[in-house]
RNA sequence: GUGGGCGUAGCUCAGUUGGUAGAGCUCCGGAUUGUGAUUCCGGCGGUCGUGGGUUCGAGCCCCAUCGUCCACCCCA
């Protein structure tokens, strides 16, 4: 017999189909993540940090939409980048405009700052967080919805302020505990300097061309400075006598990085000096440094920032110096586990059980809205079960205290409170309406044990 | 965008040359008639990512597709 089933062609999927056909599942976005319960409590905690040590340096929070005109980012972070070219969630809206939700944060303070007239006669100390897209292949570190904490100091030129910003990331690792991050540090000079240089590698390095690699053929192009981080020994082989980007600095941009590292060896921060460390966003100017670790994989870098004097102008304000830096969250967060560090979280300390009567919970209500009052998180079982099994729950919430409140209890005009982390004895007080003010003493003293 | 690994229960994973789908953890119930964390017993839970193909027969073989992980690339 071949084939019944031509005879009843398989029929299309439908909310009436019923249970037999079920309904396609749908799933979150490729490389856009949804934070759950269990991991929420490491963010809150690393946003406070985040926001305290900021607001320690007198920086203060600015939040810009996540959608911006697509110019924007043309226009900063520069036409030619990988980041523009092919990574942008760039999409048209009604009326037509081409939109892009933004990659990164830096232009959106920037075009927020000029907008408002924020910079007009005023400097400026802005922190943000949030998240930024951008479409790329995810991976250990990589997603393409990610979140970044960043820092901007504009109308400062001096090196002081470039110190004092990297003084803050370093105090950063240090309020969470994080070690083996390392500082490097470089500077790629004013942007005609970094221009003229660009020029000198290209000349260089065009007599070479059918001996590089595929990857450097292409960057020669986009990044001529990216050929240096090539790991193809052929490659490395002309890089090695290229000309280095020192020496196109004039005397002013040396003696800008000069002062920074004066004051980075004053202030005690170890730091490296990379002459390869380069920027792949277009508006970077003298300083660039970046915070390294060799614990997440390929993405190594958990912070990087630099100055970036011509932006403002750039995008039509006055010319206005300004630094900054980013840092992946998500990259931190990684960091953090591995460290094993605690971190302060959340958690229920009471738990009330009952036996499920009217009265009980009438009782459970009144008593837990008492502990709230106080501060106390407190969770009143709902949805039945046997006492066995509300004690299980109230275990496994991390509640300092059980509150129990059953037959026994209602005839007696009290409640028990059983402690669960320690081994001290139940006790049974006294409550009508509310506690008195001494039995609620009593209480709250056993969690705070 | 390129290359490689992996998709089986809520989670972590077994599954032999193709022959009716398994374990541990979690969850629920019981041993324990008002009391958790240990132990023991029982139970719920899967169209094996999805769609095609080969075959008498596919979790296993082939193709496609989606997802995921890692690396390249790029970056925070």
């Amino acid at each position: 017999m071949p084939c019944i089933s031509a005879f009843y062609p398989r029929l299309k999927t439908g909310p009436t189909e019923g249970s037999r056909l079920k309904m396609q599942k749908i799933q979150s976005i490729r490389g856009m993540n949804d934070l759950l319960p269990g991991e929420s409590g490491f963010w809150q905690y690393v946003e406070r940090v985040l926001a305290d040590v900021a607001g320690l340096y007198g920086y203060q929070e600015i939040r810009t939409p996540i959608a911006e005109h697509t110019a924007l980012f043309k226009r900063s972070i520069g036409e030619a980048t990988d980041i523009v070219e092919k990574e942008m969630y760039t999409f048209a809206d009604k009326g037509g405009d081409s939109l892009t939700l933004r990659p990164e944060n830096t232009a959106s303070c920037m075009r927020a700052g000029i907008e408002h007239g924020l910079f007009h006669n005023q400097k400026q100390k802005l922190w943000y967080i949030g998240p930024m897209f951008r479409h790329e292949r995810p991976q250990k570190g990589r997603y393409r919805q990610f979140h970044q904490f960043g820092c901007e100091a504009i109308g400062w030129q001096g090196p002081d302020v470039d110190a004092e910003l990297i003084q803050l990331t370093a105090r950063l690792w240090q309020q969470l505990g994080l070690q083996h991050i390392k500082l490097e540090l470089n500077s790629i000079g004013t942007a005609e300097e970094r221009h003229a240089y660009r020029q000198k590698l290209v000349d260089y390095f065009q007599p070479f061309y059918d001996q590089l690699d595929a990857d450097s053929q292409r960057r020669l192009i986009t990044n001529p400075l990216r050929i240096f981080d090539s790991k193809v020994e052929s490659t490395q082989q002309i890089v090695a006598d290229a000309p280095q980007l020192e020496s196109s600095l004039s005397d002013e941009s040396k003696s800008h990085f000069a002062g920074l590292c004066k004051l980075l060896d004053e202030a005690e921060i170890h730091y490296q000096i990379n002459p390869r460390l380069v920027r792949g966003l277009d508006y970077y100017s003298l300083t660039v440094f970046e915070w390294v670790t060799d614990q997440l994989g390929a993405q190594n870098a958990v912070l990087a920032g630099g100055r970036y004097d011509g932006l403002v102008e750039q995008l039509g304000g006055k010319p206005t110096p300004g630094i900054g830096f980013a840092m992946g969250i998500e990259r931190l967060i990684e960091l953090l586990k591995l460290s094993e560090n605690t971190v302060s979280d959340y958690r229920i300390q009471a738990y009330v059980v009952t036996d499920n009567s009217e009265e009980a919970l009438g009782r459970a209500a009144k008593l837990a809205e008492q502990l709230r009052d106080q501060g106390v998180n407190t969770v009143i079982h709902h949805g039945g079960g046997s006492f066995k099994s509300q004690f299980k729950k109230a275990d496994q919430s991390g509640a300092d205290i059980a509150i129990v409140i059953g037959e026994q209890e209602i005839q007696t005009g009290n409640v028990s409170v059983k402690p669960l982390r320690d081994h001290n004895e139940q006790i049974s007080l006294e409550f009508s309406d509310k506690l008195a003010d001494e039995s609620l003493n009593q209480l709250l003293k056993l969690i705070a044990e």
